[in-house]
DNA sequence: CTGAAATGCGACCGGAAAAGTCGCATTTGT
DNA sequence: ACAAATGCGACTTTTCCGGTCGCATTTCAG
């Protein structure tokens, strides 16, 4: 099965987080996984390649922190996941050196495979993270506000799965 | 990482070998994983569920096998993947009744990743089968012609992997 | 100067899903 | 009746991803 890897979801949703502080406001991992309950390491090592990659600025010590540091209208997805799970590879074909295909011999579907990681690669250099965030929904700024507030809505959070409204499920 | 299935290339080398082919040829996975070096029960099971979601026909008893039982034109990408590999679910998040999702009352970008997961599903089935496998080649028709002939070229098989071009890889 | 709070980083582990195997039933042509 | 093929389900093996642990480094505050 064709899965997003968990990391490339916790890394949107830390620049979900972030996109809605102010500019300069640095965001620690700690916060973070205290308000979206990730463990605090795996957060960490995604903020991390984040950082490493350009996208976010980090401030080491105390009171330091993550924040954005390149417009996200700038950043592809692309981008992000190569930096989260590293480089894109879709098919066990395209190996550059083609030491982990054994079919390689035999293959008749070289082109249509590399065509095909093409057009999902192609895809995924297409879409900037401002595109992939900007439309946020009413419940997750009830979250963050949540987040914000010195006393959190509890009620909101045990409230039952079966309210998860299947609209948000649609298309666009 | 975000990778194409193995059982997905097995089904587009039966396909594209088929494609080429006489229309009511039929092939046997006997014949087919000879030629291409798979191992029989896994291509089996790739085959009988390409001929299950009706892509193939299949045909038992001796002198049985396989053909192409619909246009490959009016067949997609997505459809061939969910034949195989089963449901798309590009993300931990689409379970339909989100059972399989730990956060989702803190999750803030379900919206996100639903829309990254339909583009992703759009690019799958807006891509069919003869457009992924159209264009074949050189090296491609040799080894069917390999596959024809009485007495296969074995020196071509013996070829080192470095004589693999590396033209193939662009894109398009 | 010292301690606390944060990032940086590498090694390691466990479990789930993918890949592959085995065995047998069923169908069908000769 | 037999051989050649698909149909199918249970099992095993392997790979990789998510997650953990531990420690070093940096920086601010008192």
């Amino acid at each position: 099965m064709v899965k997003i890897s968990r990391k490339v979801e916790y890394a949107l949703m830390a620049l979900q987080h972030m996109r809605a502080q102010q500019p300069d406001q640095v965001v620690s991992a700690k916060d973070l996984c205290a308000t979206y309950r990730v463990s605090f390491p795996i957060l960490s090592k995604v903020l991390q390649n984040l950082a490493a990659a350009g996208m976010l600025r980090s401030a080491q010590g105390a009171h330091g922190g993550y924040r954005i540091a390149r417009p996200l209208a700038e950043v592809t997805f692309g981008e992000l996941s190569e930096a989260v799970v590293g480089p894109l590879q879709f098919s066990y074909c395209l190996h550059r050196d083609l030491v982990r295909c054994q079919l390689a011999e035999c293959c008749n579907v070289i082109s249509p495979v590399v065509r095909l990681s093409n057009r999902i690669e192609e895809l995924f250099y297409s879409m900037s993270l401002e595109e992939l965030l900007h439309a946020e929904e009413p419940r997750e700024a009830a979250i963050r506000a949540r987040h914000n507030a010195a006393a959190p809505d509890r009620a909101a959070a045990r409230r039952k799965p079966e309210t998860a409204p299947a609209e948000e499920l649609v298309w666009k």
